[in-house]
DNA sequence: ATGTGGCGGGG
DNA sequence: GTGTACGCCACAT
């Protein structure tokens, strides 16, 4: 037996004689630098909860009836109510899409709930693991000839099957591997076709020293390294990741275009192209109207969905990000002149070279400056890099309360039907209060907000849906103005204490921040407030977005109800001193000061 | 007013 | 794959 100590960077799971085996996937540090390990772990199994109708023991009796491994009686708190649900056991993660309509439509069979929870972001959850963060695990080595997931031949890699406890450790982590890389092609007939258009460069960019454009050209370029053809292009680049073992690998665009058009060409070229730790082909994993590239046990981001998220522009060119980060422009060749450039060779040629390579290192610096707020990210809601770099916050949101929900026994919501989110959706609802502005123009402007309204709303008044009074109650509650909702005072809310965490966690950090004088920690630490302060930021609209689990209209309409209720009374306030609104939207207003005080 | 379709980034 | 997750704009009806 080993206890070993890895960066956990990458999840997923392969089947092995028809049961699930999870892999962890992770780079140690310390005793053998930057070593990739694959830690297997074969005792993790797939399970929903099923609410019983009435009687749990014939539902459980039914539920036999069907292909499951084990059914047992549990105690779940249900939006504040503690249930007794069945948690039921199945074999297979793929079992769950198989089996569920079917034990749903058991007669004995209420609802069933948490049915829809990957299975890899079931396991971080349960065994209270992060990405991003260092594990310890123990348990048998393995040779990895053994390991029919894993096919490839690099001696470096470590595999362990795990044998007990998988353990979070608590403490710094070293700064990781990032490479970045662009490919160029040669595309006379506009945009590019994989069966038709070369690649005739890949720039590679790095925090480890290497700066690189392989070509199939020559140039007295220094960083320009020329190979045969377009094979050897393709083979040299995937041998650099696999030597250098990067942990994150990053582009622009890379999920839909240079990763994809990468293995396209090296399917026609008839070679392998493998940038995998397991040996596995890339894959590409459809996200909805989009595709994440997967190379397996690395962590590839999208710099582009990233700064879609981080940035509001009218364009999101990388050129047009890169200005908007560093402040000044960078050199472009138009993508139909690319090929120009390329055949007429001497001066031409060579800037392409510099503008492939440019391109490279500019999305490193992207990558730079974005990854770190993203990493906290990944720390704080507790699912990989690669989900969370292309997660909208609304996702990250769901994602964060849904590991809150696990630590504290709350059973998680279902997802809103087609049908139920339509009806979400055609329901106005009253938001902030607007007035217009008075017009003309001002002088002697006072301007007045209210710092985050809606969260400090949720939680002095304790809004949730577990909070909320349906029926007769003789508890003390706070009553919404306006509309005509009440909530519980006591005990605090789901979601209040859950945004209540996050903004004191947050204060302790901003605190710690004034006391560091390291420079280092003090970036550290600043990045960490900034993720409490986005998730917590994205937090507010939990309760109006239809697609949300945590959907209620109820507490959705008392936020912005007792949010109305302040600005107004504040302006009504304001007006006694001798201040006249000329214009207010949701948490804040103008005024002018005109000198009549009432009373 | 409401519905439907296309598109972003990449060369 | 415990699958199929956006939001805006143009244009048509």
């Amino acid at each position: 037996m080993e206890t070993i100590r890895f960066i956990l960077l990458d999840i997923d799971y392969v089947t092995e004689n028809g049961k699930p085996v999870v892999r962890l996937f992770g780079n140690q540090r310390g005793i053998s630098k930057g070593e990739p390990i694959i830690a297997l772990d074969k005792s993790f199994k797939p399970y929903i909860y099923v609410v019983p109708e009435n009687d749990p023991e014939s539902c459980i009796k039914q539920i036999y009836t069907l292909d499951v491994d084990e059914v047992k009686r549990v105690m779940k708190k249900d939006v504040g109510v503690e249930k007794e649900l069945l948690k039921v056991v199945l074999h297979h993660p793929q079992d769950v899409p198989k089996l569920r309509d079917k034990i749903l439509a058991l007669s004995e069979v209420k609802d069933i709930r948490e049915h829809d929870i990957p299975f890899y972001r079931r396991y971080l959850m349960d065994k209270g693991i992060f990405p991003m963060a260092e594990v310890e695990v123990r348990g048998k080595i393995k040779a990895p000839k053994s390991v029919p997931s894993v096919v490839t031949d690099n001696e470096k890699l470590c595999i362990l099957e795990i044998d007990g406890k998988v353990n979070e450790i608590n403490g710094k982590i070293p700064d990781l591997k990032v490479m970045s890389f662009d490919i160029e092609v040669r595309n006379p007939k506009g945009m590019p076709s994989s069966d038709r258009d070369e690649i005739i460069m890949i720039s590679l960019a790095s925090n480890f020293g290497l700066q690189r454009v392989i070509s199939t050209k020559e140039s007295s370029f220094e960083y320009v390294e020329t190979v045969e053809d377009e094979k050897t292009m393709i083979k040299r680049f995937s041998d650099i990741v696999n030597l250098e073992n990067p942990d994150i690998i990053v582009g622009y665009s890379s999920d839909n275009f240079d990763l994809p058009y990468i293995n396209d060409r090296a399917k026609k070229l008839k070679i392998p192209f493998k940038i995998s730790v397991d040996g596995s082909d890339l894959k590409s994993l459809r996200r909805g109207y989009t595709s994440a590239a997967v190379a397996r046990g690395r962590v590839h981001v999208d710099l582009y969905p990233i700064m879609r998220r981080h940035l509001t522009l009218d364009r999101y060119t990388l050129e047009r990000v890169y200005e908007e980060l560093f402040g000044e422009e960078k050199d472009d060749i138009k993508g139909d002149k690319i090929w120009e450039y390329w055949d007429s060779g001497g001066e031409k040629l060579e800037k392409l070279f510099e503008y492939s390579l440019d391109d490279a290192v500019s999305a490193f610096k992207v990558a730079e400056k974005m990854l770190p707020i993203n990493r906290e990210l990944t720390r704080i809601i507790g699912q990989p890099l690669s989900d969370i770099s292309r997660m909208a916050s609304g996702q990250m949101v769901e994602w964060f309360l849904i590991r809150k929900a696990y630590e504290v026994n709350e059973v998680i919501p279902n997802k809103p039907s087609q049908y139920e989110y339509s009806k979400r959706r055609g329901l106005t609802y009253v938001g902030g209060y607007v007035k217009d502005p008075v017009k003309g123009l001002h002088e002697n402007i006072v301007a007045f907000d209210f710092k985050s309204l809606y969260p400090s709303i949720i939680i002095s008044k304790n809004i949730s849906p577990d909070t909320l009074i349906t029926g007769a109650s003789n508890e003390e509650y706070h009553t919404a103005p306006e509309v005509p909702y009440k909530f519980k005072k006591e005990p605090k809310g789901f979601i209040p204490s859950v945004i209540g965490d996050l903004l004191e966690e947050r204060v302790k950090i901003k605190n710690l921040m004034i006391e560091t004088d390291d420079p280092v920690e003090k970036r550290i630490l600043n990045v960490q407030q900034e993720a409490l302060k986005t998730l917590a930021n994205s937090m507010y609209g939990v309760y109006g977005y239809a697609r949300f689990r945590w959907y209620s209209r109820e507490c959705a309409d008392a936020v912005t109800a007792w949010g109305r209720d302040y600005i107004k009374n504040t302006m009504k306030e304001a007006e006694k001193y001798g201040f006249k609104a000329i214009y207010a939207d949701t948490d804040g207003f103008y005024a002018t000061y005109t000198g009549k005080t009432k009373n």
